[in-house]
RNA sequence: GCGGGUGUAGCUCAGUGGUAGAGCAUCACGUUGCCAACGUGAUGGUCGUGGGUUCGAGUCCCAUCACCCGCUCCA
């Protein structure tokens, strides 16, 4: 059994050195996170499996580390100033919170008539609606009369002529709109716009522009905001890794004269200024990537027998959803998920993402592998054709002094190469080895008498709990029951099924017991409770089953008994063997016990022990993480063992 | 930003207006021949912060800060 809870994880994760939360000192700063000792290591053994798979075994992959700092004239280009800035919107009845670009699509066409009616577009500056309005309106032109194309829209919206605009277009222009219209908080309320959640009216506040980007300013002199001067010395803190990648094309193919077909991996730090971080490093304004930028041949070029975009795509899908399973996801939460047209980022042809099944917060993804088509690359490049830049909906760059094609010597053209992109959360990753690994294990058999008194009090919570649901099934409208009565149904039978397996089932009754928030409630459930978690505690071992790969210690080395100086020299020794090779601690500051459910918290796959036979054969017993089993192996063979097991 | 929750020892948490507590962890000494052993002792606290009520506040009141969960986002 996985994690049952992100808690359980993160305060495992505290205890033991893996993520400390950052600046705590001071009170902590919202979601960012320390890596401890064992972080660091795990975090680097997961960044080094994706290196190993998608570098050093492929004959067609280079690596790059770029800055993480970059002209803030690549990120007007790829794209992100104009989408990483989104608007949002709260209301203040129902407390949701909405991107006002989704909120308006989601009104009926006469609320939006309302909120044209509504604005009085003489009022705004003119400037400012130079920016944000239409050129043209159907076949009217209105490049030099913003103000006619407001307009010009909005009395087609109110006399319902909508065929001209369909409404995402017509959303695209209000929403910059109502962010710097002065009225706007009254204008939305006035107009009476829907909460979708319950189809009512809501009472909305004004509309905030939020952006998603970390700025910077390169150099050290204050200017002030907005200013030509500052401007120019804008930088941002990448937001993905991949637009470092697509800079370099050009160095990478010509330093390595690699041809297309071939790609370029990259591992780390980006920085989004999520609205909403959370759920322990799951979502994190500092977070690191993995991501491949795969260069191939675009559509028109491809020849008889060769891959296409989309079969690329397909293979990359594959070859990146194995390397999750190859270190130990299960199949059962794990899943390949299609993003529908409306979720595609502003550059993607298809996506497919990977998602693991998290505890408490469900499916989320970890990877996503895109078809990038020649979007960014073209972006990039200056003197791309018109019919290009139209069919990738591109302005003309007139910033860039390079053009990022590539002369394919099979194809004998000139052409800018299409991407497939697998683009993967490294300390995501992290966190979903680490929910996968977390196992509760029973070790020891209870006390029969303490089990007893237990299996004596269940049908009590049950009869209470069946009684809860009879209230509730009395209440005839649904939505004012306290308690849903299909849960507590559900809640019953597993309880009960459960313990006529106990003591076996110890843990699940406890899981039972603990998780079902009405459950908590109830009076013999919280007499009950305590009992159960105490004896489940004492009976139980957590160990982190991690993948050998991705262990933090891959070797721990204890002398059975450390006031004996000759078996501490041995472990002593031991350890320090196999300290330049991989991981490896030595301990003796508990009994051997203990140490060895210290290292199973962590994911220790292998423990040495020195003890009195030592002295006589040299062998050692080493113990197996999983199975708790012990063989002895000379000390000789060691070297064979583990070096084989860890392919060192 | 809105709604909910939590702040007490390194960790998990008790605490009824009247001497600041437990378990675990840590350290010392003794004991201990393989799966969270035991005994004795010790260390460790401006009870998030600032005000107020009171003879007296961890506890009641007000304010404030921080973090966590939910809401958009998506690696």
């Amino acid at each position: 059994m996985p994690a049952r809870s992100i808690e359980q994880v993160r305060n495992l994760c505290k205890r033991r050195g893996f993520v400390f939360p950052g600046s705590a000192a001071y009170g902590g700063l919202g979601s960012f996170w320390d890596y401890g000792p064992l972080g660091v290591e795990m975090l680097g053994n997961v960044k080094r499996a994706w290196w190993r798979d998608v570098v050093y075994k492929r004959d067609d992959v280079e690596g790059l580390d770029a800055a993480i700092l970059m002209s803030r004239k690549v990120w007007q280009h790829s794209g992100h100033e104009a989408t990483f800035s989104d608007p949002l919107v709260d209301n203040k009845k129902t407390g949701k919170r909405y991107r006002l670009d989704h909120l308006l699509e989601a009104q009926p066409q006469r609320v939006l008539g309302e909120l044209l009616a509504h604005i009085n577009f003489a009022s705004m500056p003119l400037t400012k609606l130079v920016n944000i309005a239409p050129q043209s309106v159907g076949d009217v032109d209105y490049t030099m009369n913003p103000l006619g194309a407001i307009g010009h829209l909005a009395a087609m919206l109110i006399e319902s002529r909508m065929h001209h605009v369909s409404t995402d277009r017509l959303v695209r222009w209000l929403a910059p709109i109502l962010v710097v219209y002065p009225e706007r908080e009254l204008a939305i309320n006035k107009a009476g716009v829907i909460d979708p959640s319950t189809q009512e009216v809501g009472e909305w506040t004004n509309p905030r522009n939020f952006n998603l980007m970390f700025q910077t300013h390169i150099g050290p002199v204050v200017r002030a905001a907005g200013s030509e001067e500052e401007l120019a010395a804008r930088a941002y803190l990448r937001p993905e890794t991949a637009q470092g990648i697509f800079m370099n094309f050009a160095h990478v193919q010509r330093s390595l004269a690699r041809k297309v077909p071939f790609g370029i991996a990259q591992v780390g730090k980006a920085f989004r200024n999520e609205i909403t971080p959370g759920n322990f490093i799951f979502r994190t304004r500092e977070f690191e990537q993995m991501e491949i930028e795969f260069f191939i041949k675009p559509p028109q070029f491809v020849r008889e027998g060769e891959k296409n975009d989309a079969q690329w795509h397909d293979e990359w899908i594959k070859q990146r959803y194995e390397w999750w399973m190859g270190l130990g996801i299960d199949e059962a939460r794990l899943r390949k998920r299609e993003q529908s047209a409306d979720e595609l980022a502003h550059y993607s042809k298809r996506t497919v993402d990977l998602e693991y099944l998290f505890p408490e917060f469900g499916w989320g993804e970890v990877e996503g592998i895109a078809n990038r088509t020649d979007y960014d690359l073209s972006a990039h490049s200056r003197d791309i054709p018109a019919e290009d830049l139209a069919r990738l909906k591109l302005e003309p760059n007139a910033d860039s002094v390079e053009k990022f094609d590539y002369f394919d010597p099979d194809a004998k053209a000139r052409y800018i190469p299409w991407v497939i992109e697998p683009s993967a959360g490294a300390t995501r990753a992290m966190l979903a080895f680490l929910c996968e690994a977390y196992h509760e294990e029973l070790t020891k058999e209870p006390p029969t008498a303490e089990v007893d008194a237990i299996k004596a009090e269940i049908p009590a919570v049950i009869k209470n709990a069946q009684k809860k649901q009879k209230d509730a099934e009395k209440e005839a409208d649904s939505a004012q029951r306290k308690h849903d009565p299909a849960a507590i149904e559900a809640f019953c039978a597993a309880l009960e099924e459960a313990a006529a397996r106990l003591p076996q089932s110890l843990l699940e009754i406890d899981a039972l017991l603990s998780e079902h928030s009405g459950a908590q409630n109830l009076e013999p459930v919280k007499k009950l409770q305590p009992k159960v978690n105490k004896l489940a505690e004492d009976c139980a071992r957590v160990v982190l089953k991690l993948h050998p790969a991705l262990a933090p210690i891959k070797l721990a080395v204890f002398p059975l008994k450390k006031n004996k100086p000759e078996l501490v020299d041995i472990a002593r020794r031991i350890a320090q063997t196999y300290q330049p090779h991989f991981r490896t601690v030595y301990d003796d500051s508990a009994g051997i016990g203990r140490l060895y459910r210290r290292q199973d918290e962590v994911g220790t796959p292998w423990c040495v022990t020195v003890d009195f036979q030592t002295l006589e054969d040299n062998t050692v017993t080493v113990r197996e993480r999983d199975s708790m089993q012990q063989q002895r192996i000379s000390l000789e063979a060691l070297r064979e063992h583990f070096f084989t097991r860890l392919h060192v």
